[in-house]
DNA sequence: ACGTTCACG
DNA sequence: ACGTACGTGAACGTT
């Protein structure tokens, strides 16, 4: 069996990856999508071919040889964004890591060096696989070199592989005629001219006919369009210039050892630690444990399984001023507890005997009393342990997603690489896998203590720096007067649940069964056959295919069958009709009817969880189940809000701020006009529209009004025409005159948008009224999409995220004057701009003023916060 | 695991 | 020429 090498043009498929995938970067902004996609596939490949040797090949950035010939002729070639070069010498460094052989040379690019290894390979009896993204290299293809082009259709990467057969196959001509096909048709992405006027299919005739340029030339006459042979005559000069350009040189004078080249052991530690410092996550999993770096912190960890050593334990944490802490739980169960109190002298407790869970969190509440606990999750911890109190608590997960609030998790090995001088420690999924605590726990794994050790060091170590950096920010404010006050409110929220009638709701339920039963039955029979309707692809093929609705494709997958594309397409059509009316009975049936059945505890309540960590603004999220996105727009899936209720001798109070988004963008635009509108103006979008349209206030017709409330979300969502105009079903053309109209009714608005544009660009970040961040890596984006995203997100994070600092402010006032004045009234729901306060009868008079003043008060602004408030036996009626 | 769709602000 | 409104989460089908 022959020996196999791999060669990789390195630049080709870097490019690919670096357009083919989503511009990824690290939390330290650094760019890493390009090198990513390229280990991928060269793993893939790898793992497929497993060859012998490896080699990489880059082109050095001085022009070559032959790019200087075709720059002297015409222009210079495209300059790569700055976003790919600087992953070119990341890539470098990984490759080295990994113990690969790269090589490069002056005056020859890597098509040249990969040309020469192939050769000299194929002579020395190996196989040869080529990996390019550049169809260029075909002309090297032989019995014995393959060349693989990865393609990606359809999101999907797939490789198009080349011996000499398929590329006679594919194009005709023998693999060094494509040099000829090149001279011919040329070829823009490599910068070859080729000859006007011949594309592929006249190149591949002339060639499949005369061989070569070169002797289609001497046969001149017999050339067939009339029109190639003219050119040919015209610019045979320029085919003989792109035949030297198309030409690799397979014999350039490089210096390669094989044995340098052996494919070893690319898992090594330092490979192991740059893919760490990438966050790679996914590839760590790859590397043996041996690879693995010894631990880079004084490893201390101590198992403490006695009682008295415990209470000893315990003693000593009180006299320090903080204490990390990792309490190993979940929502019901306590499994064990990480104590540091020094960076090198941390413990683990497991929970078991007589240190059960509940010691030792009656354990923690002491010690809670007496010294700071600093912790992943501070909300978790109340869970089990009652009455920390936000002045001895630091929240570390908090202060993480304060400092960068784009990452999709806080885990205690980011935390301590970032704010623990760089250092790497095992993960949690390192150490126990996907295992849950529980599970870890009852495999009695000796690495949950581990895991909880490094956590409570984490929690320990990476105070400092989280707490300087808030400083520095500007966001320690934030973060102890709005972020860890609503730890509390969210707890306590969280832990009251809201009562949800099961039976109700299952009757609901059963009411959508029944019709959507018969739409079914409709919607096949009119159909022709049955399939599945919750199949967008199988129901694209009977609407576009079987009954021939016209209209295009939209997606990836296929075609698009989203509810607006069906509407504009075939309005008439009854079937489409009954399928937006089945599509939306199902989400209604499954999301909620069903869905919320599902998660109703013993008690009767749906205890949500608010997560604190997770949007890019600012906002709170909902999850298992998410409360926020309970249907209210139409009156059918309205109606499933009658079945939250308040308990018995309570009712619903519920009070939304009053266009809080837009009354934050007067505020911080200052615009005089505006602002003047909404003191004098019950209808702020009749008031836009009259001064808008130029006509007086009561003359304003509907279609006004409602142009003018779309301009209004527009702007607040960073307004783009395009976008207006799908809002509005107009042209963009018409979308845009109503945006220069609002702009030149509103001018400081206009001023404002531009100056969050330039303030992002400028400082990377925009900033809410309270002084949260929000970071916008596109914004230096190359690619206009990205940019452009970049753009609208400057103009909206600033208000939104105001407008969510302002109801979590009301909120944790609302909170605390309940308890402050000893009322039983609980608030129980957020939805961005809404309150639900679970009222006791007695109380509402008091809870009406709390919620009047405490949400109007939360900020002072150049125009008054509105609320509306209302009451009810149900958060329907409420609403 | 990912994309599509659709519910909310 | 590109192909988008901002921010979420859940269910489902497809890979």
């Amino acid at each position: 069996m022959s020996e196999k090498i791999l060669l990789i043009d390195g630049h080709s498929i870097l490019n690919r990856a670096f357009y083919g995938l989503p511009d990824l970067t690290n939390s330290e902004g650094k760019h890493t999508g390009a090198v990513y996609g390229f280990l991928n596939i060269m793993f893939r490949i790898l793992e497929e071919e497993k060859p012998d040797y490896l080699t990489v090949a880059f082109d050095l950035h001085e022009p070559t040889f032959r790019h200087k010939l075709y720059d002297a002729y015409k222009g210079t070639r495209k300059g790569m964004p700055p976003e790919l070069v600087e992953q070119v010498p990341l890539m470098r460094e990984m490759l080295t890591a990994m113990g690969i052989k790269t090589v490069s040379m002056p005056g020859y690019e890597a098509d040249d060096l990969l040309g020469t290894l192939a050769r000299k390979s194929e002579q020395k009896g190996m196989e040869v696989t080529i990996l390019s993204g550049d169809r260029d290299l075909l002309q090297l293809a032989t019995d014995k070199v393959m060349i693989r082009l990865p393609k990606t259709s359809k999101g999907k990467t797939t490789i198009e592989n080349f011996h000499t057969a398929e590329v006679l196959e594919k194009y005709q001509v023998t693999p060094p005629q494509i040099i000829e096909l090149k001279a011919l048709m040329g070829d823009s992405s490599d910068n070859i001219p080729g000859i006007p006027g011949v594309g592929e299919k006249t190149a591949t005739k002339i060639i499949a006919q005369f061989g070569s340029i070169e002797n289609a030339h001497e046969h001149l006459e017999e050339i067939k369009p009339n029109k190639a042979k003219e050119s040919m005559r015209e610019h045979y000069d320029l085919a003989v210039l792109s035949k030297t350009l198309a030409t690799i040189n397979t014999e350039s004078p490089l210096e390669y050892s094989y044995e340098e080249a052996r494919l070893g052991n690319l898992y090594t530690q330092q490979a192991y630690e740059l893919c760490r410092r990438l966050e790679f996550k996914n590839l760590l999993g790859r590397f043996d444990a041996e690879a693995v770096p010894e631990n880079t912190i004084e490893q201390n960890f101590f198992v403490c399984s006695e009682l008295s050593g415990v209470e000893a334990l315990f003693e000593k944490a009180a006299r320090n001023s903080m204490a990390g802490i990792a309490l190993i739980a979940d929502k019901n169960n306590v499994y064990g507890l990480g104590i540091a109190l020094e960076k090198e002298e941390v413990y683990y407790i497991p929970a078991e005997g007589l240190l059960s869970g509940e010691y030792l969190c009656e354990k923690l509440r002491k010690l809670g009393e007496a010294t700071v606990i600093s912790a992943m999750d501070i909300k978790m911890l109340l869970k089990h342990v009652e009455s920390l109190e936000p002045e001895r608590v630091f929240d570390l997960g908090i202060g993480a997603y304060l400092l960068n609030p784009l990452k999709s998790s806080y885990t205690y090995e980011d935390i301590a690489r970032e704010y623990i001088g760089g250092i790497s420690i095992p993960s949690r999924e390192e150490l126990l896998g996907k295992d849950t605590y529980e599970k870890a726990w009852e495999k009695s794994s000796e690495n949950l203590g581990i895991c909880a050790c490094y956590q409570a060091f984490t929690a320990y170590a990476a105070r400092e720096k989280t707490e300087a950096e808030l400083k520095e920010t500007g966001m320690w404010q934030v973060y102890t007067d709005i972020e860890l006050p609503l730890v509390f409110t969210l707890d306590s929220m969280e832990k009251c649940g809201i009562c949800v009638k099961g039976e109700e709701l299952k009757a609901y339920g059963e009411r959508l069964s029944v019709r959507i039963r018969e739409l079914e039955k409709l919607i096949y029979e009119k159909a022709g056959e049955e399939f599945n309707i919750n199949s967008p692809k199988q129901l694209g093929v009977i609407l576009f295919e079987k009954m021939g609705i016209s209209g295009g494709r939209k997606t990836k997958t296929g075609y698009s069958t989203a509810a607006d594309i069906l509407e504009k397409l075939a309005p008439e059509q009854p079937v489409v009709n009954d399928i937006l009316e089945y599509r939306q009975l199902t989400k209604l049936k499954s999301t909620y009817a069903d869905g919320l059945g599902a998660v109703i505890e013993e008690d009767g309540r749906i205890h949500s969880t608010f997560n604190q960590t997770i949007t890019a603004t600012g906002r709170i999220s909902s999850t298992e189940p998410n409360l926020q996105n309970i249907p209210v727009r139409m009156e059918l899936g309205r109606l499933i809000r009658k079945v939250f209720v308040p308990e018995d001798g309570c009712v619903f109070l519920d009070a939304d701020y009053s266009q809080i988004e837009l009354r934050v963008l007067a505020h911080m635009s200052g615009d005089e006009k505006l602002i003047q509108a909404y003191r004098e103006a019950e209808d702020i979008h009749r008031l836009t529209a009259s001064q808008v349209f130029h006509v007086p206030y009561d003359e304003v017709t509907d279609l006004q009004r409602r142009n003018a409330k779309a301009v209004n979300f527009g702007i607040v969502y960073g307004i783009s025409s395009f976008g207006l105009s799908q809002d509005l079903s107009i042209t963009r053309k018409e979308a845009a005159e109503y945006i220069e109209k609002y702009f030149e009714t509103y001018p400081s608005i206009k001023v404002f948008l531009d100056r969050m544009v330039d303030e992002g660009k400028e400082k990377g970040y925009v900033s809410t009224m309270f002084g949260r961040r929000r970071p916008i890596p596109e914004l230096k984006s190359g690619n206009f999409m990205q940019r452009s995203f970049g753009e609208r997100v400057a103009m909206n994070s600033p208000i939104q995220g105001t407008a969510a600092d302002i109801i979590k402010i009301a909120m944790n006032r609302v909170y605390e004057r309940m308890l402050r004045e000893g009322l039983q009234s609980r608030l129980v729901l957020q939805v961005h701009d809404e309150l639900l306060i679970e009222t006791k009868k007695d109380e509402v008079e008091a809870v009406s003023r709390i919620l009047e003043e405490e949400m109007k008060g939360a900020a002072r602004l150049a125009v008054e916060l509105e609320i509306d408030m209302h009451q009810g036996e149900s958060w329907y009626e409420a609403k």
